[in-house]
This record gives C-alpha cells, structure tokens and sequence, in this order.
DNA sequence: CATAACATACATTCGCGTATGTTTGTAAAC
DNA sequence: GTTTACAAACATACGCGAATGTATGTTATG
C-alpha cells in the first residue's frame, strides 16, 4: 500500500498526530520510539519519516496544534487600549483556564509538556517557541498590570512586576497540577473564584516599588 | 583499585549523587546513562550498580536527600493546635520557598523534577512516595486553612478545599518558573509579598461554599 | 511516467544488566 | 600481633535488545 491521495496523507498525518498525543502521553516523549507511534497509528515507521523531520519535528509539530487556540488569546488580548484594564486580566486569565477545561486535546499535550517531557538542549526548537510564548504572556500581563496601576484600578506604586510574576506563577500551577487529575475538580467552576481571590488581595495588598522585607501578618523570621 | 574504607565508601556514593545532580539537569533523567553519571563522578558503571539498584533507585536516593529537609518542615508544622493558623500558614509558605531560595542543592533537584524528568509508571516508586508527600502537603494546608475558619481569621464558610488548592498551586507555580532561572529575581525577598497578596485575597474575597458561579467583576462568558 | 506516500530492509550505535575479575580493608583465628 | 580468609568496593568484559537514520523497494496518483 502506498501513494495516498492528498486528503488521504493529511488524515494519516492528523492519525499520527494523535498517536503521538496517546502514546507521549502514556509513556512519556523520550522514551516513545517512533515506531511505537506508528503502529499506534496503525503505519510504520516510514510514515512519521515522511511527515516529520524526526521525533523533536513530531513533538513540535504536535504541541502546535494543541497550544494555537490558546496562543490565539494571548494575542486578541493585548491590542487594544481596553477601557477596563483589570476586567480584560480577569477575562483572560479566567478564559485561559477555562479554555483549558474545555479542551481535551489541549489538556492532554499540557499535561505531556507539564509531566512527560524533559526540557532538554535536544529539543532546543520546542524550547525556544516555548519560551518565547512564555515571555510573551508575561509580557502581556505585565503590561494590563501596569495599565491597572495607571489608570488607578491598582495602587499606582504597585509593583507590576512582582503581580505579575504571582499571577502568572497561579495560572501555571494550576494549570500543572489540573491535568494530573481533571476529574478532581470542576476547573472551569473553580476558575473566577481563584482568579478573583488573587485579583482581590492584589487590590488589598499588592507588592509595592521599591520595598524590601513586607512585614505581613507575622514578624518572626523563618529557620531557613 | 578496590575496597575502600566504609568512610571512602560514603563518599563515593555521595559524589555519585552529585554527579547525578549535575547530568541530570544538564541532559534530562532518561536521556543521560548510568556511564555518564559514573565517569562524571570519576568512577565506572561497577561503582554506580553497587550503589544503587538501578538509575530508578540512584533518582530516588537524589531526590530524598535534597527533599529531606522540607518534608522535615512539614512535620513541623502540623503537630500541635497552633494558637494562630494564620500565621502558621504564612510561616510554612514563605518558610518553604525561602529554603528554596537558599538551598543551592534544592534548586538542582527541583528544576529536575519540574523540567528534566518524565512522570511514567516505570518510576513507580518515585512517583508514589511524591504523590505521597503532595497528598501529605495538601492535608497539612487544608487542615490549617479549615481551622482558620474555623477560628474565625477567615469567614466560616470559607471553602478551604478550594483556597488550599490554590495556594498550593501558586506555591507550585511559583516553584516551577523561578527554578528556571534563580537569578531573575530575589526569591527569599519576594516571597513574602507573594504569600501575603495572596492571603490578603483570602481574607478579601474567599471561595465561598455551596457557589457554583462566582459573579466576579467581569459577567462576560469567553468563547472556549 | 515521474513522483508522492508510504513500507521494508540494513547497518550502526547505545545502554542496560550481569557475570566475572581484582584489590584491599577487616575481623576472627592462632 | 601476625596471619589468614572472607567479603566489601569497585573495575572490566560480555551479550543482548532496542532505537535511530538511511537506503531502497513498491504502488498508485496526478
């Protein structure tokens, strides 16, 4: 068997795609041979070399598919001057969740990202293409952030940075710990209460410029 | 060369376990071979099979000897009827990422659990005994939280559940990115401000229970 | 008919587990 | 207090399977 039609090598390559998400998923990326994601497909190992470059072009190819809507969020969210800054950090934060929770493709290649994949020199495009997302996200809360502070929705001397990083550190576990058990809560329930709980002590007490040691709650120092 | 004294035994091991350390974070868990380990450590694959059972067994050793020290502080806290649970939770948590902050070895080991291993059946033991301690952390958090409630520093109908969740996650998270790069920013400095945002939120705008839909700043419903 | 879309075959390398070799602390026997 | 014998603490050698990349087949499509 061989020379598909056209539509017919894009579902193989859609087929392989999946195969990848099942098997990375259930095994994790490095030790998965290609072969194994071939017979999961139910070709051979000729198919994935045809298609893809070799297993870092596979995984790319894979995490792309997945990360498009999401990455698609990002950039609707930061174009316009919104006239609410802190409704738009809400309303993206709470829908990058919520996206998630919606999304089973989605929560699986996170949950391979998060958990079944080691972040290595080897995969260097996937790292980079990460990282660049990553920055970029950051780069987009921090600016609302610092629009909130503007425009006085926050305390002016707020420290963007450090809200940001908080924020941007919530999402991220919850996001990493969700997809070890989806069905341990209801993510897309549970999002605005997390999300408001946090935007609510940045208004209360937010990180302020230029301040060192906060004095908080308790005085004692820490062992270490 | 052969048989050592016990206290050059001792050291050997320990400087496999260093070695460890430094190959694992450099060339991810399952990518790097017990040879590597060993000739990094100046030794050979004998010295490393004598040691350890395999490289699951010289992971586990890596990780209970940089782990110990924070699951000593989690059994620290949870023992006695704590006269403020408030700041008891506040100490744990910033006690806990500021011994990250100053634990150089800590830091190697975290970045790779979160970064440079893969989470698969075929570490079961290790991935037992870390869903053990997450479990054990969890139950230390929402015990302390449900008795915040309980004593009045939060409101009664708190859902601790739900705000435990998501202080371990902002913990996880925070965790998870600053070992990406320890030098972005002063960790021992900041913690406390992260931990205070996000109890001054707890105090401000709790998860409520018996609430499905928390009516939040924005009622818009994003798209997926 | 030329080539896209694969399948098959081959050579090479790498890592693992074990088996065996070697040296030397160490403790009992004398 | 030697000496002897045993085992600790490794090093070396072997055989095996598995995965990779490529090279070469095969078939049907455009």
């Amino acid at each position: 068997m061989a020379r598909r039609t056209k539509e017919e090598a894009r579902e193989t390559k859609e087929r392989l795609l999946d195969a990848a998400e099942t098997i990375f998923r259930e095994r994790g990326v490095t030790r998965t041979s290609l072969a194994e994601v071939a017979t999961a497909a139910g070709m051979t190992r000729g198919a994935v070399y045809w298609h893809f470059k070799d297993k870092a072009d596979l995984f790319q190819a894979m995490c792309d598919r997945a990360t498009m809507p999401m990455d698609a969020m990002f950039e609707r969210a930061g174009d316009p001057g919104q006239a609410d800054p802190l409704a738009t950090l809400r309303d993206l934060s709470v829908g990058a969740l919520q996206s998630l929770a919606a999304d089973a493709r989605a929560q699986r290649v996170f949950e391979i990202i998060f958990h079944k994949t080691e972040r290595v020199d080897e995969l260097a495009g996937t790292e980079t293409s990460c990282a660049n997302a990553r920055q970029q996200c950051l780069g987009q809360i921090e600016t609302i952030v610092q629009r909130c502070a503007d425009t006085g929705q926050l305390p002016a001397d707020t420290d963007a940075a450090l809200a940001t990083l908080g924020l941007h550190a919530l999402m991220v576990g919850i996001m990493h710990e969700w997809v070890l058990d989806p069905t341990a809560y209801d993510l897309h329930a549970a999002a605005p209460a997390l999300i408001d709980l946090y935007l609510a002590g940045l208004r209360e007490h937010p990180p302020r410029l230029a301040q060192r040691a906060t004095p908080g709650v308790c005085p004692k120092t820490v062992p270490a």
